[in-house]
DNA sequence: GTTTGTTAAA
DNA sequence: TTTAACAAAC
């Protein structure tokens, strides 16, 4: 059988937020090691990667690795019934067609729990090689969002370029056009004000700001947020889940790539 | 004449709120025992029940005992127009075609006065018989409010179990199963925060979520709700208004009942 | 932490 | 129009 409990169950919830819209459905991975989720968004253009560990949660166990096919609206359906400080438990039967799910006031007035049925997904698991990357840049997860939303409303596309300068966000649309720059800052007031650039090499690649703005519904589990930059590789945009393990996202540069993108590429 | 005066207005405010989704019009009968109201709600359902005591009041006088028939949502438009803090005064002469709303702020430096057309309406006056109901259960309104809110969107009906255990709420629908269970406790830190289960035969009885869902609509009016039920009889779901009076719910059980429906009651 | 009201989005 | 997200107040 499968079975993990996590007291702070506003993290399970907030999780579940932000992936839903871009993940319709995709399977938990269960073994001993912890739960893992790898997935394609429906429109198969960025992946997310989500791992929980084992030892971030406050139980967990898992007798036998298992696949469990969710269909991320309805568990976020039965997750709003969850208070933001019940415990949750999730448990399955080996080979089972349903996870249960258990909440449990602080106060153990209250204990509700949930059956959501479960689906058979076809399961593509992709190996993601740890990589070297040219740029990583650790910023406020909110000054992320912040940005990719402002730009979205000036154009489709980023250009990200990171300099020992710092990294810049430049787009341009009908408009305009738009270019947002950080630099680099260890010593701000509060450590999750931090930017920290640490750049091997100059990198500059373009993406689309629909999937970039997505992400950003994270912003809710940490207070940072990494990108990482290569070129020609996928941006991934990583948040810290506290302890428990992180969440990855994964989009592909657009092709017309960085040499010649500066102001002027409103006709595309 | 009647004339009817409350300080605290926005008592008024919430009872209008609260039926007038459920009653598109009804009576308001007026005598010297104070002001009530009993109807159907518009798919002729559930029954509401509205007692309001004339010792209640600030200042009561009803000279003649008179049926005033209400539009609730054109009382809702002019109650709308009334401070949260001023003071109501409803007053009518013998048999007027009309109903005067007076609302005076707290330091008089505002009087409004609203006419609102009566209509004539069929009353078809139910003798509600006191019951002595197999399971009583008292809990806090929010609490109500919320449980109902969750299961409707998991399921349409909601199984209502009391046990000694507690009392269970349960669901079913595509998307899987739900049950929320609360136990009695009578020694929470506020005495609002209370569940206080008195069971004379455990019963158990599936109603429409729907209703139930609208009923709560009264939660601002009052810290606690009070469930009644019995096997074959209508669920009562009270709210007691202060020293004011009482609304009451009343709704029929589905008839397919309580025996059989545990799990699997998905296919319906 | 909970509620309410406002605003943005579907 | 309805509903969800966000912010502000309690």
């Amino acid at each position: 059988m499968f079975e993990a409990r996590i007291t702070q169950g506003s993290v399970l919830k907030k999780l579940v937020e932000a992936l839903k819209e871009l993940v319709t459905e995709g399977n938990f991975d269960v073994s001993n090691t912890g739960l893992s989720l790898q997935a394609m968004d429906s429109s198969h253009v960025c992946l997310v990667s989500l791992t929980l560990r084992e030892d971030g949660f406050d139980h967990f166990r898992c007798d036998r690795n298992m696949a469990m096919g969710i269909h991320f609206g309805n568990l976020s359906k039965i997750l709003k019934c969850a208070g933001n400080e019940d415990t949750i438990t999730l448990k399955a039967e080996d080979n089972a067609d349903q996870l249960t799910l258990m909440f449990e006031s602080a106060n153990q007035d209250r204990i509700s729990d949930f059956d959501l049925k479960l689906m058979s997904i076809e399961s593509e698991h992709l190996g993601i090689p740890d990589q070297d990357y040219s740029a990583e840049i650790k910023m406020p997860s909110s000054e992320y969002q912040r940005i990719v939303r402002d730009l979205t409303s000036i154009g489709d596309t980023v250009l990200i370029s990171a300099t020992k300068e710092g990294i810049k966000f430049s787009t341009s649309g009908d408009v305009g056009t738009a270019n947002v720059t950080l630099r680099h800052n260890t010593t701000p007031e509060k450590p999750e004000e931090q930017t920290i650039i640490d750049l091997k090499e100059p990198v500059a690649l373009t993406f689309a700001l629909r999937y970039l703005n997505n992400f950003s519904k994270a912003t809710p589990l940490a207070p940072q947020v990494k990108l990482s930059l290569t070129k020609d590789l996928p941006i991934v945009v990583e948040y810290q889940v506290g302890e428990l393990g992180s969440v990855r996202f994964y989009l592909a540069p657009k092709i017309d790539d960085e040499d010649n993108m500066g102001e002027d590429e409103a006709q595309s």
